[in-house]
DNA sequence: TTGTATGCGTTATCAG
DNA sequence: CTGATAACGCATACAA
C-alpha cells in the first residue's frame, strides 16, 4: 500500500513469467497450466500480494465504489439505512462514500460533484428539503450513472426508488388519534415540496376526511429546514398553541420533528399525550426513554437500505438496459404504546 | 464520469495542442504563454473538464481519502467525531471512508485490511471493545500509513492520539454525585481492556478514595460488548441492584451504557436521579429528554474529530518523518441538570 | 499454454 | 514555451 506494496512485475520477476501470465493466473484464467497457477497463487499468498484498485479501477473504468447523500448520519433512519445499504455492498466488494448534505441545497450539490468527479459507480439519495432543482440529477443519469432514490424521492426522475407507503402510514397514525379521542388534530410536516410531505399529509387528510372532521390549513405547520434547527420547530409549535380553539393532538410526520415537537412541548411543560396526543415518524430505539407512551411510525430502515443498494447493484452491474425503473413500496409500522387519554395498553400492530 | 468523460486528450486534440500543454496549463504552469493557458483553461470551462481523481491516484500513489473506524454512526459521539473529521478532510479534497466494527474485533479486522487495500491514504480509529491484538496496527504503519488514534486508543501503537482527560471527567462527576449526598456509588464501564475504560475508573476510584469511602470491586460492573447489546447491560445493573447494600448511585462510562443503564433502570420502575443517583457520559442533544434531570459528561466531539483530523493530515502531507508523536488531551464538559435529593438547579460547569 | 504490446488518464522528464 | 515519451499497475487482444 505505501512504502514497496508488491505488484504483479514483482512476481513476474521472481517467477520468470511474464506479467500477463502472472495476471491470468491469478484471474484463474481457462488458459493458464495448473502448474503455473499453483506457483503463481502460492508466491501471490506467500508475500501477501495485494491487487492495486486504483489501477483496477481505472482499467476497467469503475471505482468499486457508491455514493450515498443524507441529510445527516446522527438521525437514526439514516444511519439504519447505511447500514442496510453497506450489508449489501461490502459483500459485494464495494465501499460505500457516505456524504452528509445537512439539508442545504448547497452541500447537496457539492457532494453531488465530488461523487461524481470521484467516479463513484453509483448514487443512493434521498434529497434535502432545499433540494428543488432537478437538473443535475438529470444530467448524472443521462451520463449513465445509476441512481437508486429512497424516502425523499424526485417523481421527476426516471429510476429506481425506494419509499414506505408514507399515505397509509400517516393514515393509520391519525386513525390511531381519533380512536382514542382526539378531535382537533394538527400536523408538523417537512418542507412543503418535499414528496414525503406530500404523501404523508394526503394520509393525514385522508383521515380526517373520512372521519368527517374539517381539514383546515392554519392546522398544518411547515419546517422547511426539516426540523434542523429547532426554533424552526418551536415556532411550528408554538403556531400551534396560540391558536383557539387549540389543538389536542399533533401528527408529525419525521424522526427529527418527532423529536423536536417532543422537546418543545416539554419546554412548555405540555405532557405528552395527556395534554397533547403525539404520534409521530421515529426510528430510534430510545424512544421508550424520550416518552415511554408516544405510539409512533416506524420505517423498515435497513431493509429499505439493503434493497436500495440491490436495485443500485442492479442498474450498475444489468446488462442490457432497464427497460423499466421500479418503485418499491414497503410498509411502516404503528408502534402502538399509548392508548391515550385514560387506558393504557401496550401493542404492537404490523 | 460515465459514458464519455471529457479528458485532457480531448482537449488537446480540439485545440491541436499536446496533452503535455494541456496539463500544465490547467496546473497554471510558470512555463505555458498567457495565451494558450487562457485558451486552455476556458476550453475546458466550456466543455466541463473534469479531472480523473482514479488516472491521478495511481500516477501520484495517493487516493486523496481517508478511512475512519468507529463503531458504530448512529451514536452520536461518533457522528459527530465524523462531522468534524468531514469538515478537515472536505476542505482539503479529501473523502472519508467510514467503516464500522459493530464492536466486533473480526469486523474491525475486515474492515482495515479493506481500507488498507483501497489504498487509504491515512487511518483515525477508535478500537472496538474486543480490540486485544494490535498486530494489524503495527504492521500497517510499518508499512508508512499513517495512523491517528482516538478515545479508544492503543498505548502500544506509537502515533499521534487524541482523547479527553477521562480520568478528570469521571472524577468531577462522581464528585457531583458525593457532593449530592450520594454514598454507595457503583459504576457500569466498558470493556476492561479499554483505554477509555482504564482511566475513567481511575478518576471513579480517586475520588471515591479522597472522600474515604471504600472501593469495592463489587460495584464495578463491566460490559464487555460495550453495551451494544442491551441485555448484557440489563444483567450489569441487575447485578447492582442485587447487592445488598445496594448501590444508591451509578457512573456510567459510555454514551451507550449510560443509555442503556437508563433503559433498564426505567424498565426496572426506578427513578432517576431520586432512587438511584445516575451520571454517565453521553452526547446526544435528547438528553433533557431521555431525562431531564440526568447529568452527564460531554465530550468535546467535534472538536475531537478536527483534531484527529488535522493530525493525521499532518502525518500524511508532513515533510520531514515525525520525531515525536503527540497525545492531545481536550477537557471533558460536566453539564449539570440535577442537584438531586432535594433541591433543584440548573448549572453547566466548565 | 505463454509472451508482447497496448491502453486506461495523468504527470514528469527530457528534448527541442 | 511546447511536444514526444515513459511510467503508474493492471488486463487483454493479438502473436507465437
Amino acid at each position: 500500500m505505501k512504502f514497496e506494496a508488491v505488484t504483479i512485475k514483482d512476481i513476474a520477476k521472481s517467477l520468470g513469467l511474464s506479467t500477463s501470465t502472472v495476471s491470468r493466473a491469478l484471474r484463474d484464467s481457462y488458459e493458464i497450466s495448473p502448474e503455473t497457477k499453483k506457483k503463481v497463487l502460492e508466491y501471490a499468498e506467500k508475500i501477501n500480494y495485494q491487487p492495486n484498485p486504483i489501477a483496477l479501477s481505472l482499467k476497467q473504468r469503475r471505482s468499486f465504489s457508491i455514493g450515498v447523500v443524507v441529510c445527516e448520519i446522527a438521525n437514526s433512519f439514516f444511519s439504519q439505512i447505511i447500514n442496510g445499504i453497506e450489508s449489501i455492498a461490502n459483500q459485494r466488494g464495494y465501499n460505500v462514500i457516505i456524504a452528509q448534505s445537512g439539508e442545504s441545497f448547497e452541500r447537496e450539490l457539492g457532494n453531488l460533484q465530488f461523487l461524481a468527479s470521484r467516479s463513484v459507480d453509483g448514487l443512493i439519495i434521498s434529497v434535502s428539503t432545499e433540494t428543488r432543482d432537478f437538473e443535475f440529477f438529470r444530467s448524472l443519469k443521462e451520463k449513465g450513472l445509476p441512481i437508486v432514490f429512497f424516502d425523499r424521492i424526485v417523481d421527476e426522475i426516471e429510476t429506481h426508488k425506494v419509499i414506505v407507503d408514507n399515505k397509509k402510514g400517516v393514515y393509520d397514525a391519525t386513525n390511531h388519534l381519533i380512536r382514542n379521542g382526539y378531535t382537533r388534530i394538527a400536523a408538523i410536516a417537512n418542507a412543503k415540496e418535499l414528496s414525503i410531505t406530500k404523501d404523508r399529509l394526503a394520509g393525514y387528510q385522508s383521515a380526517l376526511e373520512e372521519n368527517h372532521f374539517a381539514v383546515n390549513e392554519c392546522l398544518i405547520q411547515y419546517c422547511q429546514h426539516g426540523g434542523m434547527i429547532l426554533s424552526e420547530v418551536q415556532e411550528a409549535v408554538s403556531n400551534l398553541l396560540k391558536l383557539s380553539p387549540r389543538p389536542d393532538a399533533i401528527v408529525s410526520t419525521s424522526d427529527k420533528l418527532t423529536t423536536g415537537s417532543l422537546r418543545i412541548l416539554k419546554a412548555n411543560n405540555i405532557e405528552v399525550p395527556d395534554q397533547m396526543g403525539l404520534v409521530g415518524f421515529s426510528n430510534t430505539d430510545l424512544t421508550e426513554l424520550l416518552n415511554p407512551s408516544l405510539t409512533v411510525i416506524k420505517q423498515p430502515a435497513f431493509e429499505m437500505g439493503r434493497l436500495a443498494s440491490e436495485l443500485l447493484f442492479q442498474l450498475i452491474e444489468g446488462k442490457q438496459p432497464v427497460v423499466e425503473f421500479e418503485t418499491r413500496v414497503l410498509t411502516t409500522e404503528l408502534i402502538i404504546r399509548d392508548s391515550t387519554k385514560g387506558k393504557k395498553e401496550m401493542t404492537v400492530d404490523g
